[in-house]
RNA sequence: GGUCCGUUCAUCUAAGGGUUAGGAUUCAAGAUUUUCAUUCUUGCCAUAGGGGUUCGAAUCCCCUACGGACUACCA
C-alpha cells in the first residue's frame, strides 16, 4: 500500500433502524482518525436491502451525527441531506447505494468474465431444502466448491444454455467462486495478522437479478474503491468477511490500492452475556440510542439527548469505550480527542457498557459549565411551570445547586425552594431539629438577620454566627432549624447563600410562615 | 457444530520481559461543612487455569476453560 495516500475513511450505516451507540462510536473513531490525519470523512448510506429499509432511519443517522458534532466532510448536501448530485464538495455522489444501482452489475460481470464468479440459478426454495436436509443430518450446508458442481450454475452448463437462462429467468444471482483451499493472509490494524483458509468460506452472493442490487460485499468493495477509501474502520462483526473482501480486491486487480482495515471491538451488555442490544436499555433503564426513536409501529426508544445528556459528555464517554490515550486524562474536548487518537491504541477485547460511568461523565460536564449557560437550559423548565425569574437570578441558583446535579432535569428538584416557598416541612427534620425552645431562637435570629445591612452572604453569616455563639447555642441546632424554615428540609447549599439570594422580604415571609405552622410542634 | 477474534479489580482500563500490578467508575469508612452535595484521605478488589521459554512472564509460545462475532439472494 502506498504510504503517501490521502487519508479517506467512511462511515457506511444501513438505514434499517435507529443508529445505536456502537454505530455512533464507529462513526466517531472514523471521524477522529480522519481529522487527526487531515483526511476526509465520508458518509455513505448502504441501503442495498430494500426489504429492511426503515423510513426515517436515514434522517435519524444524519441528525445523530449532527448532534454528536461528528460532521462528515463528504456525502452531505449543504442542506444536510445525503448528497445525490456531484459537486466539488461531493465529487463521488450519489452517496446512497440505491442510487448507485446501475454501477454494480458491470463489476460483478467482470468477475464472471474473468472466472472469479459465476451465475447461479437455484431458487431460494432449493437452497432452503438443501440447508434443511443438511441440518437434519447434523451437517452445516455450505455453498462452496463441495456442492457448486451439483447445482445449477454457469460453471456446469453450456454457454448458450446460460445465455438462455439469463434471458428467461429473473431470479438468478452472481456468486463469488471461493477458492477451495487457500490461506488468505490478512492484516488488521488493531489485531495484527489474521489467516483464514478459504475451505470454510462460502460462495457469497454478489449481485441479485431480482432487484438488480448488489449485496453488501460487492457494493462495499466497489464503492470503497470508487471513493478512494484508504482505511476501513468498522465493527468486529465484519472480521469474518474480511477474507472475502481481500479476495474481491484481488479478483478485481485492485490489491495495490486496497484499503487498510481496522476492526473495532464490540460493545457488550452491562450484565450477563452477549452484545449490547435495544432490549438491555429497556431492561436496565438506560438509552442505547443517541436520540429518541419512534418506530414505524409506534414503539418509542429513549435517547441520550432526550434523557438530558450533553453531546460532549456522550461523545467523551463513547470515545473511552475501547480506546484510551495511555494517559490518565478522562475528560476530552473533540479537539483533544482528535489530537491524541491513535488506531493502534484501540483495545482488542469487547467493552462492557457501563451506564453509571455515562452519568459520571455528564456530571463532570455539567459542573464545568458556566452558570449562565445552565440558566439558559433551565429557563424553559421554569417557564413550563409558569415561573418567571431573571437570567441573573436563575444563573445564581444554578451556580449554587449544580454540584448536586447530573442532568439539567435535576435542577428543579434541587432548587424549587428558590422559586416557590415550601408549603410544608420535612417531618423527619422537624422531629430532629424543632425543639420546644427552637421557635424562640428562630424568632430572635430571624429578626437579627432581617435587620442586617447589607443583606449579603458574608454579613449575614458573621452576624448569625456571633449571635449563636454569644447565646451559647449549638450551631447545628439553630442552623438546621432555620434551614428547615427557609428550604423545607435539611438539604441544600450554604444557608446564607440561599437567604442572601432570596432577599430579605422572602426570608421574612418564610420564617413567619414557618413559625406559625410549627408553633404546635413540641 | 465449524471458522475467526478475544480474556488484568464488579465495570472501563494502564503497565509494548524487571513496578509494592497504576488510574477512573461503583461501593465502604473517615475528614471538612450548619445540612446535602462537592472536595480530600483511606479502604475493598484483578493478571482465567495449566504447562513451557527465560536469571526473570500480566507481557512470548502451547493446551484447556470461558466469552464474543460470524456461519442469508441482511448489513
Amino acid at each position: 500500500m502506498k504510504t503517501d495516500r490521502k487519508i479517506r475513511v467512511r462511515f457506511a450505516p444501513s438505514p434499517t433502524g435507529p443508529l445505536h451507540i456502537g454505530g455512533v462510536r464507529t462513526a466517531l473513531f472514523n471521524y477522529l482518525f480522519a481529522r487527526r490525519h487531515g483526511g476526509d470523512f465520508i458518509l455513505r448510506i448502504e441501503d442495498t436491502d430494500a426489504g429492511r429499509f426503515v423510513p426515517g432511519a436515514e434522517a435519524y443517522i444524519v441528525e445523530s451525527l449532527k448532534w454528536c458534532g461528528i460532521s462528515p466532510t463528504e456525502g452531505l448536501s449543504p442542506e444536510g441531506h445525503i448528497a445525490d448530485t456531484a459537486d466539488a464538495q461531493n465529487p463521488h455522489a450519489p452517496y446512497r447505494q440505491s442510487q448507485r444501482k446501475s454501477l454494480y452489475r458491470q463489476y460483478a460481470e467482470q468477475l464472471v468474465a474473468n472466472g472469479y464468479a459465476y451465475y447461479a440459478f437455484d431458487t431460494e426454495e432449493t437452497l432452503g431444502q438443501l440447508r434443511k436436509t443438511a441440518e437434519a443430518g447434523g451437517q452445516q450446508f455450505i455453498y462452496n466448491y463441495s456442492v457448486r458442481g451439483q447445482l445449477q450454475t454457469s460453471l456446469n452448463m453450456p454457454a448458450d444454455r446460460v445465455r438462455q437462462r439469463l434471458q428467461s429467468d429473473d431470479h438468478w444471482v452472481i456468486r463469488f467462486k471461493m477458492p477451495e483451499n487457500r490461506d488468505v493472509r490478512m492484516h488488521d490494524l488493531i489485531r495484527g495478522a489474521v489467516t483464514v483458509n478459504t475451505r470454510t468460506l462460502d460462495d457469497k452472493v454478489l449481485w441479485k437479478r431480482i432487484d438488480e442490487l448488489p449485496t453488501y460485499h460487492l457494493a462495499n468493495v466497489v464503492d470503497d474503491r470508487l471513493m478512494d477509501i484508504s482505511h476501513v474502520i468498522r465493527g468486529e462483526e465484519w472480521l469474518p468477511s474480511l477474507p472475502l473482501h481481500y479476495l474481491l480486491y484481488e479478483a478485481f486487480g485492485w490489491s495495490d490500492s486496497q484499503p487498510a482495515f481496522a476492526h473495532l471491538p464490540l460493545l457488550l451488555k452491562p450484565d450477563g452475556k452477549g452484545k449490547l442490544s435495544k432490549r438491555d436499555g429497556d431492561r436496565l433503564g438506560f438509552p442505547v440510542f443517541p436520540l429518541r426513536w419512534v418506530a414505524p409501529g409506534g414503539e418509542v426508544s429513549r435517547g441520550y439527548r432526550e434523557d438530558g445528556y450533553f453531546p460532549q459528555a456522550f461523545v467523551n464517554m463513547l470515545a473511552l469505550l475501547g480506546w484510551n490515550p495511555g494517559t490518565e486524562q478522562e475528560i476530552f474536548t473533540m479537539d483533544e480527542l482528535t489530537a491524541c487518537f491513535r488506531l493502534e491504541r484501540v483495545i482488542k477485547s469487547g467493552a462492557r457498557f457501563n451506564p453509571e460511568k455515562a452519568k459520571w461523565f455528564n456530571q463532570q460536564y455539567l459542573k464545568a459549565m458556566p452558570d449562565e449557560a445552565l440558566a439558559q437550559l433551565f429557563q424553559p423548565v421554569l417557564k413550563a411551570k409558569n415561573i418567571t425569574a431573571s437570567d441573573a437570578y436563575v444563573a445564581a441558583v444554578c451556580g449554587l445547586v449544580k454540584e448536586r446535579a447530573v442532568f439539567v432535569e435535576d435542577f428543579w428538584e434541587l432548587s424549587s425552594y428558590f422559586f416557590t416557598a415550601p408549603a410544608n416541612f420535612d417531618e423527619k427534620v422537624v422531629r430532629k431539629y424543632w425543639k420546644p425552645e427552637t421557635a424562640d431562637s428562630i424568632r430572635q435570629i430571624a429578626d437579627l438577620i432581617s435587620h442586617t445591612v447589607p443583606f449579603t452572604k458574608e454579613k449575614l453569616e458573621t452576624a448569625a454566627h456571633e449571635w449563636i455563639l454569644s447565646h451559647n447555642l449549638g450551631m447545628g441546632a439553630v442552623m438546621n432549624a432555620l434551614r428547615l424554615c427557609i428550604v423545607g428540609t435539611s438539604k441544600g447549599p450554604g444557608l446564607f447563600d440561599i437567604i442572601a439570594l432570596l432577599g430579605n422580604e422572602k426570608f421574612h415571609e418564610r420564617t413567619g410562615y414557618a413559625l406559625d405552622l410549627l408553633k404546635s410542634v413540641k
